[in-house]
Formats: C-alpha cells, structure tokens, sequence
DNA sequence: GTGAAAGCGCTAACAT
DNA sequence: ATGTTAGCGCTTTCAC
C-alpha cells in the first residue's frame, strides 16, 4: 500500500502524533525533530490521505459549485438557450483562487425544478461549502443548504443575510448610457434582459439615472426585454426595426443578446459602426469574438469567482463573522464599434 | 452529529453489516429485513458518509477532468487565445453521464510545464480516474499517472496502450472539402491549425482525400497554417488576401479560427455568402453566435465527453478489460455561409 | 515536547 | 441469513 503517517513515524523514530502535530505545522514541536520529520515525508514520498482526514475532521476540503437551471435537458449553447458564459467565467476565476490552496472544486447543475431537493453534492455531504449561481434560487432553498451545516456564497446577486458577491448592474446600465450620450447619441435603444429580471431592471434604472443626469429627453430611448439569449436580442431588435425605429446606438444586456443583434444587423446589411454603434455588456468569449472589434462593458466575471472564493475562504476560517456583501464594479472597454456621432 | 449506519442498525433490530450490505445492494439479505432497513434509512434520512466509505475501500467516487495547458496565466478568451470551448462542451456531457451516477467530477487546470510533476488531484488520491484534455501530454506523463493506480481516459486523440475518446479529424476534412467541391466549389482555402497539431494535419488529409476523390486539381487549394485562435484566423486569411488570392470558400479549421475569418471578412466589408462562402468546424457556442447562420462540421463535443464518462465507467467495472479506442464521427450541420457556384 | 490511545463511519472477512 | 470484529489513515484529547 501507499506510504502512510505510520511509516514516517517509525522511520523517523517518533510516535505517530508527532507525525501529524508536525503536518499540521504546529508550532509545539521541537524545530529539530520537525526538521527530521518533513526530510523523512520527503523521503518517502509521503501524501496524506484526503479521505481519512475527512473522516476525522469532517472537513472535505471540497467546494461545490451548483448551477442552478430551470430545464437541465437544454443544450447550454443554441441561439435560442442562454449562453453559459458565465458559468465559465466564474469557474475559471474560482479554479485560479483554489490553486495554492488545498481546497478543490465541485461542479453540478441543478434543476430547481426538479424532483430532487437538495444537489447530489450537499446530500452526501461531498462539500464543505457552495458557490450558488445561476439566478434561480429562493429563501427556502437556501435555508435548505444551510441546515446542511454547509456554507453558501452567492454569486451574480444579493442576498439578505448569505455572503454574496455580484455585480453593480445599476452600474453597468449607467456607464454604457453616459458614454453613448457623451459620445452624442441621442437614440439609444437598450435591450437590456428579461423583463422578470431585477438585475435587467437595476440596469435599466442606470441607464435611465445616466439619462436623467445628462438632461436628455427620454422620448427616443428605448428600453425593450428580451431573454438573454441570442435569439432573444435578434427578435427584439427585428420588432423594434419592424415599428420604424431606427437608434443610432444599440446596447446588448449581455453578450448573447448582443450576438444576435449583431446577426439581424449582418441580415440587414447594417455596418458596424458606420451605420449604427454597439456596446454590449459582459465581455465573455462572444464579445472577444464577435465579428468587429466590439466596445463592452466589462462584468468581471472572472475576478466575480475569485472574489466569492475568497469569501467562501474566509467564511470557513471565521464561521460566524458578519455576512459579507461584495459588490464588484463595471468598467468600460473601450473599443470600435461605438461612433462619435456629428 | 449525523446520523450513522450505527443507528440504522440499532433503530431496525439489526446489525451494522447487514445495513452495510442493504445499502451495498446484496441479494444476501432477507427481502423481509431489506424492507425494514430501507424503512429505517428513509425514515432517519440517512445519507452514506463519503469520506468514510472511501477510506475503507480506497475509492473516492470521483472523477478528474485534467485540462492540460503550456501556460496558465493566459486569459482564456481573447482574441489571442485559443477559447476553451473544447473543455466547456466536454465536460458538460461528462457531467451529463455522470448525473443518476454516484461519481461526482473534480476539474483541475494543469501546466506540463510548471515545476509540479503531478496534478493535485492525481497527488491527493482525490480521484479513482481522470480524463486528460488538451493535447499537451507525453508517454512519461501517462505512465506516471497511471503509475499511481489511476486510470485515465484520453480526451480527443488516440494513444497507444490507453483507452481514448476521440474525433474523426481526417473525416473533418473530408467532409468539409466534399460538401464544398459538390456545391461547385474550386478555390478553396483551408486554414486548419498549427502545423505541430497532428489533428491538423489529418484534417488536411482529409481534405485533400477528397479533392482528389473528386479528380480536382490541387492547384487552387491553399492549405494553410494559424493557431487555434481568433487572431491565427484572422492574420491567416489577412495574409492570403494580401497575396492576391480570392477563394470562393474558405473553411475554418476551428470555430475560433472562423471567429477571427469572419472578423477580416467584416472589416473588408466581404458579405458571407454572397462574395465568400464559409465553412466552420467545432459547433461550439462561436458558431451558433456567429454574425450569420455558419454551416459547420459538428465535432460532438458534448458526447465525446459523454463517451469519455462511459468508458471511465466500464474501465472501473472491469480492471483489466482491453483497451478502448472510439472514434466519433463527424457530421455536416448545413445552414447558410455556403453558396452554390454556377 | 512527545507518546498512547480512542474514535471518526464504513466495509469485508470470518463466525455463527 | 445475519452478527462480530478488525481495520482503513488520520486527528485529537489526555498523560507523561
């Protein structure tokens, strides 16, 4: 079998306990027989062993991320499915904070619709703490999780009295308006997210304070909802031309709404920005690469993962601290697509 | 605490092994005292402990998904970059596979070129089999993996000796360049991958297996080169435009190569497929967002990671089984980029 | 500062 | 067909 902390124990002529007091790097053994005990480990080869260590300590050093569906059968990536962009931002930036640490990374989608109450991850106890994502959680689920004894950290909203780290989409709304006004748009249509969506609406209410702020007429500001999908932006921005409407800027909620947009421009011949300016919100893979150079607002999805890791770290280090409410700001990058109009 | 097989035992009349043996599905037992346990569990709600189960029999029930990478600082999605959607589509059909399975997936990010000779998760005896991705693996790499009593499944190219999960990518070629030279297609250009990519090099047999099938002249097909980025299509195309040479179809030898044609293509105001007819490979999220409805050569993704999940799976049940090699085939998704020449 | 010993929850070989 | 028992490898009091 494998090398165990018996066997660093006998050939480093001490008891077992030392062994493990000298692992766990307290500071009450003698330096010289931790020296001796850390060359025996490296001699050896010695691993510990996770699954032991979680029997004693019931610590799993396991996290779960668990996105949260409606309908798990859907394929994550046709023009009419939401993009899981997010997803793999996030991931990315939860994986990138994990790395030097001893923890590791579950993943599993949930249908909250389902029969199943409670992730396959939480049951089994498989996890010391959970990512929550996707949007579609409520108080009872939470509380759920909670009564697990398992920690929670939501990620893309707030939630009263669970640590969470989201995004200022009021934000987000007001810094793509102010820059379109202050590059002199005046018709701007902003196709901003479902219509059920409070963070659709935080962004509309930005983009209306940036308006507001500016002291420009709202008559030809357009605030249309669509589903965050590709589809869902090409159809709205199809009725929007179809009623006569023609903005000299349009804003994308997020990048799959903003790539079907571009789709019903591309069908329509509509040059980008010659005929009409783009910004859209998110900055994921598809707005890297759309097929021009595209001015996005970045939503930091990647810092949004390694924030709620940190959360979740510090969560298990101080268990009963104060909630924690991170709220990651927006910034622009500023690239082609948007004209300085006359 | 929680409750235990202890108290299962107790609360049904029975002892500790006979509930083990319930739970483990042993035809053993009585149907009688089977009944009475599986009342008691459901009862108590009892949930097996993970951690203790797999110290007893040393196996985790985990899965690693290992995303073998040159560098892992890069961001994984600009322009510059090759996207991950490789990683994204596979490991959701891993993870589909392994939904109504008692395995859960551990995903880690690897650099072959760090200083670190083994993945955490392979190290930590995290894993009872990991699945490599990404291309950038040797022998010594394999051999020592499966050193530590892991198995391994290769994800998207054949190795000798290991089982493998992997795309036709001559058959990539072939149907591409077929579908192109039936619709009357004869300057074509095929940007394929890196010349280092064994994968790219089948796709351009392929390829030119049948243009020769079809008794074509080679004369007017332009082979050629790029990475598997946006910014490789992009330079790629730009090059062969420079050079005077204006194919009817140009075939994209990934969808982040496409990504970064297409991004010439708009910015040379070249309408798709009125002046140019595009094909892609991959049906990654790129392409279903693209700018135009892009027929492209599906790669199936999600089943090469679901197929990768089945094989984990028989591998587990029988240790020693021969190994196994599947090849997944491509198929053509005709939507709109491609014209037919008169 | 270090060792001895109990126990985490489960499985599996052996008894009965 | 079911019960008894001995670990799996580690942490953690509690003595010394």
């Amino acid at each position: 079998m494998n090398v165990t902390i018996l066997d660093i124990a006998k050939a480093a002529g001490v008891s077992k306990s030392t062994v493990s007091l000298v692992i766990n790097e307290s500071d009450k053994v003698k330096l010289e027989t931790r020296h001796k005990v850390w060359q025996t480990i490296n001699k050896l080869g010695y691993v510990p062993n996770m699954a032991a260590r979680a029997l004693t300590t019931s610590q799993t050093k396991t996290f779960g991320l668990i996105f949260l569906t409606s309908d798990e059968t859907s394929l994550p990536y046709v023009l009419d499915s939401v993009p899981e962009t997010l997803l793999y931002d996030v991931t990315y930036g939860i994986n990138a904070c994990l790395k030097n640490t001893d923890y590791s990374l579950l993943t599993e989608r949930f249908s909250v619709s389902g029969q199943a109450k409670l992730p396959d991850l939480i049951k089994n106890k498989r996890v010391d703490g959970v990512f929550l994502i996707g949007g579609l959680y409520d108080d009872a689920f939470i509380n759920l999780v909670l009564e697990q004894g398992i920690h929670v950290v939501i990620i893309g909203r707030r939630h009263e009295g669970v640590d969470s780290v989201s995004v200022n989409a009021n934000k987000v709304g007001y810094l793509g308006a102010k820059y379109l006004l202050e590059l002199g748009h005046r018709q701007i249509a902003f196709i901003s997210g479902p219509a059920y969506s409070s963070i659709s609406q935080e962004k509309q209410n930005g983009f209306a304070a940036a308006v507001a702020e500016k002291g420009v007429n709202m008559e030809q500001i357009y605030f249309i909802h669509s589903p965050y999908t590709g589809m869902g932006g090409y159809q709205a921005l199809k009725q929007l031309w179809n009623e006569g409407v023609r903005p000299t800027a349009i804003f994308g909620g997020s990048d799959g709404i903003t790539a079907g947009m571009i789709r019903f421009l591309y069908e329509q011949e509509i040059s980008v920005p010659k005929d009409v300016s783009i910004i859209s919100y998110e900055e994921s893979v598809l707005s890297t690469h759309a097929p021009f150079s595209l001015t996005v607002i970045d939503g930091h999805k990647m810092q949004l993962g390694e924030m709620a890791c940190m959360t979740m770290i510090n969560r298990i280090k101080k268990q009963n601290a104060q909630e924690v409410t991170l709220i990651i700001e927006p910034s622009m990058i500023i690239r082609g697509s948007v004209k300085v109009m006359g």
